[in-house]
DNA sequence: AAACCGGGGTG
DNA sequence: CACCCAGGTTT
């Protein structure tokens, strides 16, 4: 066992990437790299994190400020649950004096911080000596130790319990890097590298020819498919846009779109209702896919002929703030891919 | 269009 | 432990 950490740790000394957030020893970045990490690949992640801690560079900077900003600042990363919990979790974190706990245990128990962030905080930052498992960690081992289970499920428990058994006790956050440097680097999904691979002599995958069949990974359930109306209502004079902002926990919460409402082409009139809009033109279709839903948005330009306050929204619309901006600022919002997508649909070629 | 990236929360 | 929920990019 000891000869395993040993190769990989040497293994990972010569071959880890130089990274934002392997250059500091700060328990908060280290959260927000986490966080940003997740489903979320490093290049794409490396420019919010340099914007995000240089505007929120604390706990307690972020606990304080308004979730519309932290959500502008996460525009475009997708799955914005995370970011919302992160603010929760900030705000827990603030209350005790703004400094994260420095043991597993204790992480577990702020809002958005689960079994692979806590692991990856106590060991990255802390140098606790705790496991953690990764989609990257999950697959090495699946394929280290030839896991014959579900990854998905059962295989994850099996993974986890080796993750800390494994553990390299004097350096817990080096070791932790590097099965998954090793993961997303060498032993990849598809095609993984074994001839590079410091771990081959060690693999039971590899000793049995089984590489390409692990991990076992049980099939996901496709997206439902949904129809949408949406209505880019644009005022004549600047060409300012009316958006709205959506309420509650479920897809989009807290981000601002052109309104919509789910549903076929007749469903237009109820999203009419209560906007200040001239006659409707379907002026194109966007389809956005999400790991749950397949949506088909049907465009709709109108010209905006009124105004409208936060109190003209319906209480089942799904919205609670409303505000008309120009495109110049939309980089203040929150703004999913998908409402970007629409607005550009929309534009008057 | 399909494949890929995978972690938190709840019951 | 099973199950639900949540975006965007690459090929």
């Amino acid at each position: 066992m000891a000869h395993l950490q040993q190769t990989l740790l040497k293994w990972y000394a010569a071959c880890r990437r130089d990274l934002p957030w392997r250059r500091t020893r700060d328990p908060y970045a280290i959260w927000v790299s986490e966080i940003m990490l997740q489903q979320t690949r490093v290049e794409t992640v490396i420019p919010y994190y340099e914007r995000f801690l240089q505007r929120f560079p604390t706990a307690i900077a972020l606990a304080e400020a308004p979730p519309d900003d932290v959500l502008a600042a996460w525009s475009g990363l997708g799955y914005y649950r995370r970011a919302r919990l992160l603010l929760d979790g900030a705000r827990t974190v603030a209350l005790r004096g703004g400094a994260l706990p420095g043991d597993r245990a204790a992480l577990l128990g702020v809002p958005g911080i689960g079994r692979y962030t806590a692991g990856a905080i106590a060991s990255i930052a802390f140098g606790q000596a705790v496991g953690l498992v990764d989609g990257n960690v999950a697959r090495v081992f699946a394929r280290l130790f030839a896991i014959d289970e579900d990854m998905r499920k059962a295989g994850m428990r099996t993974a986890e319990a080796l993750a800390d058994d494994l553990v390299a006790k004097d350096d817990p956050g080096a070791w932790n890097q590097a099965l998954m440097e090793l993961g997303a680097t060498i032993c990849t999904p598809r095609s993984p590298t074994c001839g590079a691979c410091p771990l081959a002599s060690c693999c039971r995958a590899f000793a049995e020819g089984r590489v390409a069949e692990l991990p076992i990974l049980s099939e996901k359930k496709a997206p439902v498919a949904r129809r949408v109306q949406a209505v880019v209502a644009t005022r004549e004079k600047d060409g300012a846009i009316l958006l709205a902002r959506r309420r509650g926990e479920g897809t989009f919460a807290g981000l601002w779109e052109p309104p919509s409402i789910e549903g076929p082409a007749k469903m237009r009139a109820r999203l009419a209702a209560w906007l200040p809009i001239g006659k409707l033109r379907r002026v194109g279709v966007v389809e956005h896919v999400l790991s749950h839903r397949k949506l088909t948005v049907d465009v709709l330009r109108a010209d905006l002929v009124g105004s409208l306050s936060k109190a003209d929204i319906p209480p089942n619309a799904g919205y609670d703030d409303v505000r008309v901006v120009r495109e110049a600022t939309f980089d203040d919002l929150g703004f999913s891919t998908l409402a970007r997508k629409v607005v550009a649909a929309a534009r008057p070629k």
